[in-house]
Order: C-alpha cells, then structure tokens, then sequence
DNA sequence: TAGTGGTCTAGACCACGCT
DNA sequence: GCGTGGTCTAGACCACTAG
C-alpha cells in the first residue's frame, strides 16, 4: 500500500496494487484503519479466533491485509478501546473473554457500600422453554410466540437474597440451556454463554427505575411488601448489534448502591 | 528531540538537548506523549486556554515542546477521549465547554419513557451558606464546619415535577453565587459554574438507590407519600480529581427512566 | 536472544472549513 | 489557496515476556 487512497465502499481487502483506485472525490469515504478493523471484527465474529486466544501478530496481519504496521495499530487500538480484544506488551493480543477479573464486574453495577465488590451466589428458581411475550420479542428482535429460554434466579450477597431476576434468551440461539448446565457452572454466566453457547455479549444497555416490591419479590428478598427496589432492565447485545439477552432485575439497596461513573 | 529518550519524573519541559538523559534502566517510565498530555492539561487547569476557545494547532504545539506532531497528537487524542478538549477537523482543537449541545446530557442520564430528551424547568426554592455537615465536608474534601452553599430545586418536564434536588458546593469556590444568578441564568447550570467561576466539572461518580418519598419529598413532586423514589447521589470533580459538588438528587420514574450504556 | 506490543519521528498526502 | 486536523507509511528504538 504505497499511498493512501480511499477505497469508497467495503472491499474484501484493500486494493493491492501500488496507486489503485481514484482518489478524487469520495463519497463515501473510510479511513483503510476502518476497513482494516471491520476485517478483524469478521474473523472475531466467525471464531476463527476464540475467545481467550492470542490472535495473529501486529505484523504478521500488517503483511496479510498489505497495509503498514501503524495502521493495523490503529485499528486494534479500536477494538481494545470496546473491549473486544486485549493487548499484552511482549505477549500479544487476546480475543477478550468473560472469564477474566478484568471483565467481571463490567455488567454489575451494583456494589456493596462498605468493603470490595464480591460474588453473589446464584440460585436458579425456574428454567422453561416458553413463547416470547410481545415486549420481550421486540426487545429480542424476533416474532412474537418465537420460542425463548425463560430463566428466574435470586442472587444472594453474604447469604442475604438481594437479587431478582428474570431473563429471556431466544430459543434458536440457546438450544440446550437447562437448569443443570447453569446450576453446575462455575463463574459468570455471560462467560458459559460464551463458551457453551459460542454467543459473546459486547454491549448493553439498562433502564433504571425505582419500583415497589410485590408480595412474591418481597418474600424472595425477605423485605416487607412495597419496599423500594431498582428495577434494572437489561438488553444485552453481540456482534453486529444484535439483541440476544432481556434480563429485568430487581435489586435491594439497603447495603448495596448501583455504582455509575460520568465521564 | 531526536531520540526516544526516557524522563523518569515529572520535568518542566522534554528536555531540549540532544540526546538527554540516560536512557538506560527507567525506575518510573513515563512516556513523552504522558508528559506533553500533562503539560496541556496545566494550560487547561490555569486558564491560559479558556473553554470554548481555540487552543494551538498541533504543528505549534510541537514546535513549542520540541517533539513531533504525531507524538502532540497522541496526547491530545487522549485529552479528546476524555471529552477534556474537542476535535474540530479544518477549524482546530478547541477547549471542551458545558455550553454546547453534545455535552448537556452527559450529566444528566434521566430521559423520558418515550420521546426526545428535552430540557427541565427550574425551579429554585432555596439558595444559602451554611457549614458543611459532616458527611458532606468528608466527601468534598474539606473540614466539617467550613462554609459550603446548599441549594434546593425541583426540576419539571412538561409542567410535570419530576426531581428534587439538593446541592452542596464548597463556599470558597463558590463565593457570591445567589438565588437570584441562579434564576436568571440560562442553561445548563455547569455553564454558569464554568463561565461564573472558573470551575469545570470533568467528571462525576453517582451512587444510585430505591427509596420512599418521605412527606415534604412527595409534596413537592405531587404523589403521594412512600413512592418509590430514584436516590442518586452523585460526587463532581475538577481538574486534579478535585471534588467540588456533592448533589443529592430524588427522581420519579414514573414516566421516566435512568439511562445506562455499558460497553 | 527473539518476538511482541509501545513509543517516537519525519514526511507525504487527504478531507475539511474558511477566505 | 491555505491552514487545520486526519490518515498512512517506513523505520528506528524501547519495554516486556519467555524460551
């Protein structure tokens, strides 16, 4: 790549030969850094390389895809800034994963207010097969009555339930998903999604409000009914953008606060 | 400079010489494009560049530290990143500012169920000095007992109370800030904090509850009493990771939500 | 010692905003 | 046309990791 021409619309990889394509006006223009960074992406969203795995060197891909070193770089500095990779001087780049203490607490937000952040344990009450209410099929971006994986659990922190939540996963994506698998699983449940499921969670998106306790929520949570609760709702998203996970959680703050950082 | 050489600590200016001082073993490496970040910053925090004004182009801004435009470059990629200092492509780089459309709702994370974000009406009911009590003086970083301005304020949409909030700001800073200056003021209130007294907020870190509205509270928002209630708590900071702000804000969410992204 | 990411440079050219 | 930020390159050297 001997000058920086613009290539306008995507090109499987960037045009070969020395001067290629016009580079007078462009309509549509995209930085080679871009097209460089969504080629990445397809080989991250295809598998070829897996979560946890050490991908092809800066130069080895600035060879492969016939671009400079820098300008790989730059593209993979993108994907560490979204986390979707993680760099390693001496050692390389990482496909990022959810098994890692890095990448635990990026989707739980709520925080004990004394002491450091730790695990809940995790008490699955329901799993069942069951038809997508029409909300929860809008939020998933599939048809109402489309089979979804229903889930119902309360996490405890120190013994004291301080956490509802139910969660809708669609059918065709976690065929399988029992009560066993996740009762049996150790570590984060996006991190068995992952690996069990070959679906990474990349981006979310949470609707916060203050909610009245029900009588059933409020005996799951030991508190008197109408006590104020968060209610969390959660739409979680994979590779392109698509909407894989509706969680609606309902969490206790007398000893934990939701943590947020303006920035 | 001509050659990558390390400065282990915190020195005025690159060192102009040649090939300064000993590469070798670096006890506390500290990257030159570190060191020219830190320096903008200093011109950011005295003033010498004001917000909304232009700061030196990059070529400049090399010339001045005696480094290479690439390496100005990455440090102002970093200040922009965090919204310290905003990019402008064929105008310059300019001093990032609360008056202006991208940054109002950075702070606020309260939208509408359905429709548009839009702008709340103010109401103050109450500006005075009083001495910090003791929690609030803990979390502004200053001595129980010194001056601070409390404000309360309902703040409505559409004609429709939706949050009580309470403010507390340090007296020194915010000497002379009256009820009046406060109403009469148009926009965002951290514009008048930033234009009025010298003071910008960079960031904040809000701590987020369930409560119930207690009697004045739910008087004032027009439900009835015990509704549950969004508590968000948030701390403000300046340049040096000053706190400055201590804010204690209740939200109804009844047709409104707290918006997070996590990513 | 070799390989990887991280920093720094110097220079060329492009896209954009203004005059 | 000129100045600004934005992209791209090629090459040198540094810091870190591991065999």
């Amino acid at each position: 790549m001997s000058s920086a021409t613009s290539n306008p619309t995507s090109n499987g990889a960037p045009s070969a030969g020395a001067g290629a394509a016009a580079p007078g006006t462009s309509p549509t223009f995209s930085p080679l850094y871009q097209q460089i960074k969504a080629l990445i992406l397809q080989s991250l969203q295809s598998g070829e390389w897996k979560p946890g795995e050490l991908i092809p060197s800066e130069v080895e891909l600035a060879n492969r895809f016939k671009v400079s070193q820098g300008t790989v770089r730059k593209a993979i500095d993108e994907l560490a800034a979204e986390n979707l990779v993680v760099r390693r001087q001496g050692k390389g780049t990482f496909v990022a994963t959810h098994h890692e203490a890095r990448a635990q607490f990026r989707f739980l937000r709520l925080m004990p207010d004394a002491g450091e952040p730790h695990y809940a344990d995790n008490n699955i009450l329901e799993v069942k097969r069951l038809r997508a209410p029409a909300e929860v099929a809008r939020q998933l971006d599939i048809k109402s009555g489309d089979s979804v994986i229903f889930i119902k659990r309360v996490q405890s922190f120190d013994g004291a339930p301080t956490i509802v939540e139910e969660l809708w996963l669609p059918g065709v994506i976690f065929k399988g998903l029992t009560a066993e698998r996740l009762v049996e699983y150790k570590g984060p449940m996006y991190g068995l999604f992952e690996t069990e499921f070959g679906t990474r969670m990349i981006r979310a998106s949470e609707r916060i409000r203050a909610v009245a306790a029900d009588e059933p929520t409020a005996e799951l949570l030991n508190v008197a009914q109408n006590t104020p609760l968060l209610s969390v709702e959660r739409v979680s998203y994979t590779y392109g953008d698509k909407p894989v996970e509706v969680r609606r959680g309902l969490y206790l703050t007398e000893n934990h606060h939701y943590q947020n950082d303006l920035s």
